[in-house]
RNA sequence: CGGGGUGUAGCUCAGUUUGGUAGAGCGCUUGGUUCGGGACCAAGAGGUCGCAGGUUCAAAUCCUGUCACCCCGACCA
């Protein structure tokens, strides 16, 4: 058992904070509320801006840089937005600092104070308004990759930090039905995403009015269940309507010679990823990562004991590298004793071989902390039988096989990795599955809630003031209004009134 | 912002009640023996005790102030 790890059953917060220290995943920041993320954690985060920019790509969707600083007259252009944002905007109020009585003291006081954004709905929507001018402008398909920053009171690393690095998109379009069609395309591509990259099974849906965004006319989510049975949204796509085109002059001349406003949309993913793949896959023993964000596919640990052995052992792993890469490794990089190759040049996944002067054991900790999906470990008996053992990180320790050589292949590791995805991914459903309940009643959900957690689905008529009223009582607030319906009616739980509406109810993050 | 707690070595903490030369474990360095799941022995390096005042012959310890961080609540990708 991992000597450094707290274990989930005894302190949840605890294991996570652990797991995160144990990877080198990130760190606190001498700032309060901010961290820094660790090249261990960066290089997920890399993994999963890689996928998510071509998926953006293949959707038509091109890349720009707006400015971290926004005036501050622009957040208040819409109104429930800035209601949303102000409270939590951090401020910038001088241009420059001076020599004071006691040390440096801000100086140059701005006309207009500058805020450091929240999110770029007010910027990118200002330079739309210069941008379109015509139908044949329209759609206006931006991505962003940037950080933002919300002054929060409460932060857990990855999970809500005051600074986070995200991705923001903002879309302009010449309907309200193309810009409606983009929200939920984007919000597919999100839940493929999390359920084919990340293996995090995902609801789809929408959110009710008091849980959308500010200054949405609707907002959409995908939600998960992490291992201590509360949900976690891990994206979001708003249809902004003509909200922020009219707050911004967003207009253009259409094809009936007509002013008028365009429809946009804007949807995110942000580091919390890395919290939710944590969350959902990691076990006692420390991180587990889905196979196609591990940087590193595979960690061969040699073991020898004199240098004779040594030679044996690395002439082996040479040729398993060999036979593992098809004969292309290539970018051999040795750190520390700490030798990777590619393994595959569009992912940038690497196989790493582990020549460090340590014991074998405390390499095996080391790299099944760091949630490596393979490990494979190579001694002299192996390079006798022409084998190696293999150890998959999932399902725990032990699970060892041995394998010969001959049998192994590129495909070979590419079929283990995929499996590896399925079974992970598979893990996550059934223990989804098994924490979701239905409830009739309030009184169930409310039992529901406090014995299990996890999901729960019911029958409810979205209301703002009975929403307000469940989650004092429960801590739980509806996840969202799931595009799977049962396609009948229920009584509410809640009001008693019959409703088609069934939505999901949890604990969230 | 309300309630609670903690600041001592890179990390986890003891020492504060009752003032008297700065401590332990882990980690780190060096040497040796080890090496198929977190080794052992030996020798070392490392701290203005959060900060500023005060009391005292003497302060990590007592007093006053202040700052930071953590936990619980309200807020939240």
């Amino acid at each position: 058992m991992a000597k450094n790890i707290k274990p989930r059953s005894q302190d949840y917060a605890q294991w996570y904070l652990d797991v995160i220290k144990a990877a080198k995943l990130a760190d606190y920041a001498p700032v309060r509320g901010c961290m820094v993320i660790r090249p261990e954690g960066y290089a997920i985060w890399e993994a999963i801006q890689r996928q998510l920019d071509r998926r953006f790509k293949e959707t038509g969707h091109v890349n720009a840089y707006f400015p971290l600083l926004i005036p501050q007259s622009f957040l208040a252009k819409e109104a429930r937005h800035v209601e949303g944002f102000a409270l939590e905007c951090a401020v910038v109020t001088h241009s420059k600092l001076e020599k004071g009585e006691k040390g440096l003291k801000p100086a140059g006081e701005l006309e207009e104070p500058l805020i450091i954004r929240p999110t770029s709905e007010t910027i990118i929507g200002h330079m739309y308004s210069q941008w379109v001018q015509s139908y044949r402008d329209l759609p206006l398909l931006i991505n962003q990759w940037c950080n933002v920053m919300r002054w929060e009171l409460r932060t857990r690393l990855f999970l809500r930090t005051a600074e986070f690095l995200w991705q923001e998109g903002h879309t302009a379009h010449e309907t309200a039905a193309e810009g409606r069609v983009e929200t939920l395309k984007m919000l597919d591509v999100y839940a493929d995403f999390a359920e084919n990259v990340l293996a995090i099974p995902v609801i789809k849906g929408a959110k009710t009015d008091s849980e959308k965004f500010p200054g949405a006319v609707i907002t959409y989510c995908i939600e998960a269940l992490m291992q201590d049975n509360k949900a976690l949204q891990c994206g979001t796509s708003h249809d902004l309507g003509q909200n922020f085109s009219r707050a911004f002059e967003i207009k253009f001349l259409g094809r009936d010679q007509q002013q008028a406003y365009a429809w946009t949309t804007s949807w995110g993913v942000s580091t919390r990823l890395i919290g939710a793949l944590i969350m959902a896959h990691s076990d006692d023993e420390g991180l587990v990562l889905p196979p196609r964000v591990a940087p590193d596919v595979v960690a061969i640990v040699p073991i020898y004991k004199n240098p004779e052995d040594e030679a044996k052992v690395r002439g082996f792993v040479d040729k398993l590298i060999g036979v593992l890469t098809g004969g292309r490794a290539s970018n051999r990089i040795s750190r520390h004793g700490i030798e990777s190759w590619l393994y595959d040049a569009a992912s940038e996944q690497r196989i790493v071989a582990d020549f460090r002067d340590a014991r074998p054991g405390d390499k095996q900790y080391h790299w099944e902390q760091r949630g490596v999906p393979f490990r494979i470990e190579v001694g002299p008996r192996d390079v006798e039988g022409g084998a190696f053992v293999l150890k998959s990180r999932i399902g725990g320790p032990g699970g060892k096989e041995i394998i010969k050589l001959e049998d192994v292949s590129p495909d070979w590791l590419a079929n283990r990795l995929d499996a590896a995805h399925a079974a992970l991914f598979e893990k996550a459903r059934a223990l989804r599955e098994a924490n979701t309940r239905d409830a009739s009643t309030f009184d169930e959900l409310k039992q529901i809630i406090s014995e299990h957690g996890g999901f729960v689905r019911c029958f409810f008529k979205p209301d703002r003031a009975a929403e307000a009223r469940i989650k004092e009582q429960t801590k739980a607030t509806v996840r969202c209004i799931p595009f799977d319906q049962p396609g009948k009616t229920g009584k509410c739980i809640y009001s008693g009134e019959e409703t088609d509406v069934q939505v999901v109810f949890a604990q969230a993050y």
